[in-house]
DNA sequence: GACTAAACGAGACGGTACGTCGAGTCTTTGT
DNA sequence: ACAAAGACTCGACGTACCGTCTCGTTTAGTC
């Protein structure tokens, strides 16, 4: 009872613990879930298949944690100012993650046939509303300054700016930078103020 | 000279092609992709796996073909009256098909791993822009009357269309009814009315 | 010169039937009977396999009727002589039909797995049997003549001349010619020559 | 700690292996090499097809293995009394190990297909010729003391013995037991002492 | 010299085994 | 005492032949 008491949340077995799910992150954005192999992962890793057994039970649960990690990180809220600087800001930062390598390796992930893996799908359901709440502020913040008229529900308007975002980006594949970002803020401001 | 322009040998061989491709279909939509095995499809099938693979090279393959036998189909579009009612139509057309469980199925499928698979990212891309297209002569006719404001590109209003509707179904998991497809519509008038 | 004319059924078939036994012939010889399939045998025949299959039950019936070609043809028995001389016609004629390329396929494939085809051990029987029973008669007309001893049995004496031929075709592999057929019909004499 | 003297890597792998070639020398024994199929060995070696495939390349490789095991296995030699003592020893020796179960089996298999894997027909070289080999000292030494005539080839008198036990057991399928074997060592005995 | 029946070409089919790969489990070993 | 290594069971992969079947198409022998 003394070696292992040197090290209590550091150590060795994290830095396993990292390379696997950042091998599995790696492997999921180079060949998809389905073609996603412990044994590549582990070779990846530089350790063996039986290691990462010992940690996580199968292949989902593998995914599952390496999802995880990188879905319940805090993005930075901008916050203060005229609505359309605000939306507009928070949807380029929208752009800037999905576009970003990590961002579509866990994009593809979570639409995948992961998420028929129930906890995938929870991790999928945390992830998107998650970011899509944390813009809600902004906007009752502007319904309160009379920037947008009252009785304007926060989350429509949210997912009225995600929407052509998510569009090209899964459905048609267009491409999508930071005037798409702008157009989608300025049109679901145009939404919110249309009366209802 | 009557029915030749289904196919040439009408006999056995077709019947075997449709229920293995029937097969291939409902295993898409229970297990998935990732899941999908030719010996399972071939089980459902009532047929031996030899007789799969003397027909389809291989997995990817068969769900190529399993998919494009549902995605080429027309859809009908509506045509007639004013622009609130055309693209409330169509909408509702578009709801009812992808939340019918043919569409689900299909649609997950273009979403899953199987669209690593270039022959099925060709089929996804040609089932998208294929349906948003048919409904771009209603818009233009609509600009045409003066319904809509001259220069009004008929392709951003489709995409502001689907784009609330695909949100729900592949994002955010929300239901999807023909409410969804009336403030779809609803919206996607608003915007193209917003001068630009 | 017809002369399949003078068969019932002379026509196409005959030549359909030698083609295939001719076929598998040449496969046995060149891929044994292990590795034989009727579909190379058709292929090489230049016919369907279904076409092996109308006539022949299987690949053990296909190779049990062409062995059978090979083995009921007549071998001219010499027959005059002092039996020094005739003991040595035989010995070399059964060394030539037995390197030849025809005789060196048949005596594989008679020995080969083919054997526990029942059909197959009683073509097997009858050839070697047969064969060395028609050597027989030399040695009984050598007793009568005093030319050996009254009471040799041909049988033994014919064993003894054929077994070392066998030995080195089919044990010890050693290259099989007329020295080695001469020594075998002189040891053969030898051995009958000292009393029992 | 010596309890593992039997094998250098003992332990588990080592049962495995010997099951495995157990069971293919009995199919080998039952079936043949035609019929021989690896899943067979594996299901009456209980143990897995892939675990055969893990050690083994393919069909051949494992009977050659099988093969080898029995083959370099050593044969006493008797080896003091009269030639005609020492000779007949060896032959009944000779015959006790083809017709007990294992040597039929071997036997039986260095003479079918399996010889054409050029690795069995190594196997099938060492056997015979080592065998005979190991019989040739006694035919020396008799020569050496004046049993046999000088001048004798060891390797001659050898041959002479086994090739009617060979033609009865591989050719003419005759019963082969110790009154064979004896009539064998004497013929050869008799063949060497006619002079040449 | 046309007609009919057998034989043939073509090829799909259910099946068995091949040899391979990966998933997950269990045992052995080294330290 | 425990974790790394690796051997094992299991299931599916995609392939080659087996032997069966059903279609059309020659082609031979008969009328």
């Amino acid at each position: 009872m003394d070696e292992p008491a040197a090290r209590r949340p550091p150590g060795r077995g994290a830095r396993v613990r990292a390379a696997v799910l950042g091998a599995a992150l790696a492997e999921l954005a180079e060949v998809g879930y389905d073609a996603l192999t412990v044994e590549a992962v582990a070779r990846r890793a530089g350790v063996h298949k039986t290691t990462v057994y010992r940690r996580w039970a199968d292949r989902a649960d593998l995914v599952v944690d390496a999802l995880t990690e990188h879905v319940d990180l805090d993005v930075a809220v901008p916050a203060a100012g005229p609505i359309e600087d605000d939306l507009r800001a928070y949807a380029r930062s929208v752009v800037a993650w999905l576009t970003a390598p990590t961002g579509r390796a866990v994009l593809a992930a979570l639409l995948s046939d992961a998420a028929r893996v129930p906890e995938v799908a929870e991790v999928k359901q945390r992830f998107f509303t998650a970011r899509m709440r944390r813009a809600e502020p902004l906007v009752a913040r502007a319904v309160a300054r009379g920037e947008l008229p009252a009785g304007t529900e926060p989350g429509d308007v949210v997912r009225a700016l995600v929407a052509p975002i998510y569009l090209r980006l899964v459905i048609t594949g267009e491409p999508v930078d930071d005037t798409t970002a702008d157009a989608a803020a300025r049109d679901a401001i145009v939404l919110a103020r249309s009366a209802r």
